[in-house]
DNA sequence: AGATTGATCCAT
DNA sequence: TGGATCAATCTG
């Protein structure tokens, strides 16, 4: 079966083409407390120098020079001096594009064995800085690669995800960004598999 | 709605 | 060098 830690071809590509296809991805983390890992199911794209959402939109400098770095590297960065944000550069060196993991689902650890229940519940973990609090991410994974599998990486697990499962929105808290802020850049996935009938005027946003 | 918190960035 | 800003979260 597909399992496969995602190679930085995988990155190489158009952000808003990566940033669909890395819903119901893995992101992994090894560390000595242990494996950890969650279903991406929220991610933003940060595309080139002209989105004025993005912190590239500025130029290089001493943070944003890892989004103008090769594809498939951890952007890590501190907001609010508290919470920190977890990004995986895209696209070809030089061009500067990112995309924000916002929300993954964890699997529970399931403890008996008989496992009856059609799948095992997951924990919803909603947010970017809740996110890397989870998965301990923070500066020290900045400019990591992720393509290694050492510590941190993402997965293919061999979910087949269809087109009409993402709900595109706009992106959270880019409110300055102008015509910027009214793009459809944030991707989430529909929750699991029930009938998809009441999900559809709901959908995204808080 | 308001407080929190510190690295970063750019204007003095 | 100082001060505003911030791709967020928690509390009330």
């Amino acid at each position: 079966m597909s399992k496969k830690i995602l190679p930085s071809d995988f990155f190489r590509r158009r952000t808003l083409l990566v940033a669909r296809d890395l819903l119901g991805k893995h992101l992994v983390r090894s560390n000595e407390r242990g494996l950890l890992s969650g279903r991406i199911i929220e991610v933003e794209a940060y595309v080139g120098p002209k989105d004025r959402a993005s912190h590239a939109s500025r130029g290089r400098t001493k943070r944003t020079e890892v989004m103008f770095g090769p594809p498939g590297i951890a952007y890590v960065y501190l907001i609010y001096g508290m919470y920190h944000c977890f990004n995986v550069v895209t696209e070809r060196e030089d061009y500067p594009a990112a995309i924000l993991i916002r929300a993954v689902e964890v699997e529970n650890k399931s403890v008996g064995v008989g496992g009856a229940s059609a799948g095992p519940p997951s924990t919803l973990i909603d947010g970017p800085g809740r996110l890397c609090r989870h998965f301990a991410i923070s500066l020290e994974q900045n400019r990591h690669d992720l393509t290694l599998g050492e510590q941190l990486w993402l997965e293919d697990r061999g979910e087949l995800i269809a087109s009409s499962r993402i709900v595109a929105a706009p992106r959270i808290g880019v409110d300055y960004a102008g015509a910027w802020a009214e793009k459809l850049w944030r991707f989430r996935l529909f929750p699991g598999k029930r009938s998809e009938t009441k999900q559809r005027s709901v959908a995204v946003d808080r």
